[in-house]
DNA sequence: CCGGAACCGTACCGTACGGTACATAGATTT
DNA sequence: AAATCTATGTACCGTACGGTACGGTTCCGG
């Protein structure tokens, strides 16, 4: 939708570099200026406002993450679950990102002004293009008939919660995401297991 | 230390007001001397500085909450799954009030200055009461016979996530509380289900 | 009745930041 | 070569807010 110019790319960049290291009061249109080698003025004629240098910054953000389709082949329950597994690695990677942590905590403290635009970029660029992934891969898997359910949205919600737990939430609030996204693979393989066990074939569907 | 004057609960829940009603911008030191009858003076003298105030918000709010041990006679497995019931619904009513909201926002707004001060005392006063009345009622499951786990802090996460998912953090960028906590009954009997099918008796442990 | 402490209301100060204006320098077009 | 477009850097303005100072008032103990 905007693809910004390259110049603008590398400004965005340089704004993301300055969020991540002090937040947002760190993030200043003189000192983004001054740190991106621009000025004031253009920043206001790229972006318009302040609102929009940060909405800039996370559909910029989003265009830089890729989310795989699935490949089509899943000749095997084990490639299947490897999937899954790399799923929920991919996950716990994206979240406990540094990037992604500062857009998040930004978006969240701007949640109260204009009707929470951030937030519904932030959920529109960065959370449903992840849940697409998740869903299209739980529903191949449903087709080759090693997942059961009914529902795919309330079983992409539960995988969801057995991948991530609060763990989300506790490194917004300023926990080490090397404490809480420690030792990824178990964590990831732990959920994925428990999710077979509620949603795998041979378990009953709930209701 | 901080059971804080009559008066001085007052101005802080005027406090709270304000910032739910207006998010961190709205609570301004002139503001809330204005709302709430009292000068700035006293602000200063009463929380310091402005941080100060914040973190008494926090642990004003915490002090109202009070988390009911679990009542020791629990005999049926239904009345056990009740608890856990009232628990999930419980935390979903928490996280999903407008007090709460407001508060985490403001603690993850600022969890990059400080070493993230709001944020840990929000773990601590906030998260860590209903982390341990959580547990108890876990290992009270346990001692009778209707659980099985080895780790209860896995366990305990796996429950949080299963009730939770990732609503916390939707309603937290602007969601709307409805949208997410709606059908909290439902939800939670869910997620207990879910629950009981991976740590019930019967299933057998994890590994 | 007196003195002091606590507190209110207001005024004030310094500063930081969003946004605008302008003067200058390269680049691109005509 | 002249003109135009774009971008930089600096200077500037208005405002909002954190923090402080001060005069006036109420309340309480002696």
């Amino acid at each position: 939708m905007e693809p910004f110019t390259p110049r603008q790319n590398a400004v965005l960049e340089c704004a993301l570099q300055l969020l991540v290291a002090g937040g947002e009061r760190a993030l200043t249109t003189a000192g983004l200026a001054r740190a991106a080698n621009c000025s004031k003025e253009s920043l206001y004629k790229w972006f318009g406002d302040r609102d929009g240098l940060l909405a800039a910054m996370i559909t910029y953000q989003a265009s830089k993450v890729r989310t795989p389709g699935p490949r089509e082949s899943m000749p095997t329950l084990d490639d299947f679950t490897r999937s899954l597994a790399v799923f929920a690695e991919d996950l716990l990677g994206v979240l406990s990102g540094e990037v992604s942590l500062a857009l998040n905590r930004l978006a969240i403290g701007q949640a109260d002004r204009d009707g929470a635009e951030l937030g519904a970029l932030l959920r529109e660029h960065g959370r449903l293009p992840i849940e697409l992934r998740a869903k299209a891969l739980l529903e191949l898997g449903r087709r080759h008939g090693y997942l059961k359910f009914s529902d795919t949205h309330e079983a992409y919600e539960t995988l969801y919660g057995l991948i991530v737990h609060d763990g989300h939430v506790r490194m917004l609030l300023g926990e080490a995401p090397a404490k809480v996204a420690d030792d990824r693979p178990r964590r990831a393989r732990l959920a994925i297991s428990q999710f077979f066990r509620l949603y795998g074939q041979g378990a009953q569907d709930i209701r």
